[in-house]
DNA sequence: GCTAACACGTGACAC
DNA sequence: TGTGTCACGTGTTAG
């Protein structure tokens, strides 16, 4: 439907067909070269016999000017574009030389992972339910780079609950950043945000989820604790 | 540094100067007409003379096949990344026109703000603080729609402060769906993650914000209260 | 040599 | 009108 148009004015303007066309760091000498630069169009020797007056530029000149508008402006979105893709890099954790597919893909897990981790704790969500449940999620970072992991608990209440709990926390090495709980009919539901030691990756999920399922197995073979309910420690207003 | 030979070869090839180049859809036509298609290698006119052998190839096709390669690998890649960016879309509070620096910008301070809410409350920041603090941030969606706030208020413990945090909640048409709250020597921390009406809008924090900051006000005139302290909320392990 | 990833310039289109 | 955004094909470079 359309041709080159401007491969075949650049060809007219420098005279031959040989042009440069390419490399990093050359559009500078491009559009010095080619495009709207003063020198450039002062001497438009290609209109001798253009009279001064309105249409002191002629369509040439023009056209360049806008080919030139064009290219910077596209040259900006670019850049616009790459800058969000770095700042993106730098908060999450991956180095500077992921690539952008790979990047937009951990973005999109993360962004799905964090919107689990706040919005859809919901009430529903917060309180125990009927079925006993354990999800670990690994989360983000600390600013010193430990995992930082959410472990959600929901089983029948018990008397020794929170001193397994503490201890299976401190076998693993995790430290208790946050701890949320509420307790309804007998059941409990425990949310900890837990953060992991250094040397701890992402595979740690699995060695708590294991720990809580054996807490829960204990918790199902004991009797019902007959100590008196924790508070109910979800606010309803 | 380099010529275009590319265009010099479809010029060879296509045996004109004029060639299309450019609308959307048009790949396909163009891979069909130039490039690799098993019609256009048998008829290879171009080397009448070439002995069947190894190179049944002629440079010519090579390369052809070579650029053909390269140019749907780059269309596979910007594909990937653009069904990235369309799952950000549909995950993000925007509509689908929205252009890719904005949506990259939206999701930078989206991811930002989940950031905050998630592993930035870290034990210090859940506890109390000396100072008198208010913080409204603008979060995540509910899926009917309804825009989600996290306010955080930090100020001297004292009796009416519950009653009077319900009543701004009621008068803003803003349901709870968690609060936390945290006591330490006399002073306290409330996080409320609520809900607004689906006709509020973004504004909305600025009122909730003037609210809490009266709130504030008053709870500084009035003496400390005398009631006997909300047990510590927050789990130490 | 080839694969993957990137920046660039360009034509098309929308407002 | 221009101004901005997009997809495309290409040249280039690293592993």
């Amino acid at each position: 439907m359309h041709q080159p148009e401007n491969h075949d004015l650049y060809r007219f303007l420098t005279g031959n067909g040989v042009f440069n066309v390419g490399p990093y760091g050359f559009p500078e000498v491009n559009s010095c070269e080619l495009a709207g630069m003063p020198s450039f169009c002062s001497s438009s020797s290609y209109y001798p016999l253009e009279v001064s007056g309105l249409a002191d530029t002629p369509p040439q000149d023009r056209a360049l000017m806008a080919l030139k508008n064009h290219k910077e402006a596209e040259k900006r979105r670019r850049e616009r574009i790459n800058s969000h893709l770095d700042k993106l890099r730098s908060l999450l954790p991956c180095n500077s030389k992921t690539d952008k597919a790979s990047l937009l893909a951990k973005v999109v897990q993360r962004v799905k992972e964090l919107k689990e981790q706040t919005s859809e704790i919901t009430e529903l969500e917060a309180l125990p339910s009927e079925t006993d449940e354990i999800t670990v999620l690994s989360g983000d970072y600390t600013s010193d780079g430990r995992l930082i992991f959410k472990a959600s608990l929901c089983c029948e209440d018990r008397t020794d609950l929170m001193p397994d709990l503490i201890e299976i926390l401190k076998s693993l090495h995790l430290k208790t950043l946050k701890a949320e709980m509420a307790t309804l009919g007998g059941r409990i539901r425990n949310v900890l945000i837990v953060a992991a030691d250094k040397d701890h990756s992402i595979e740690s999920v699995h060695f708590l989820q294991n720990a809580l399922k054996s807490l829960l197995e204990r918790s199902s073979s004991s009797d019902r604790s007959k100590r008196r309910r924790i508070l109910d420690r979800k606010m309803v207003m």
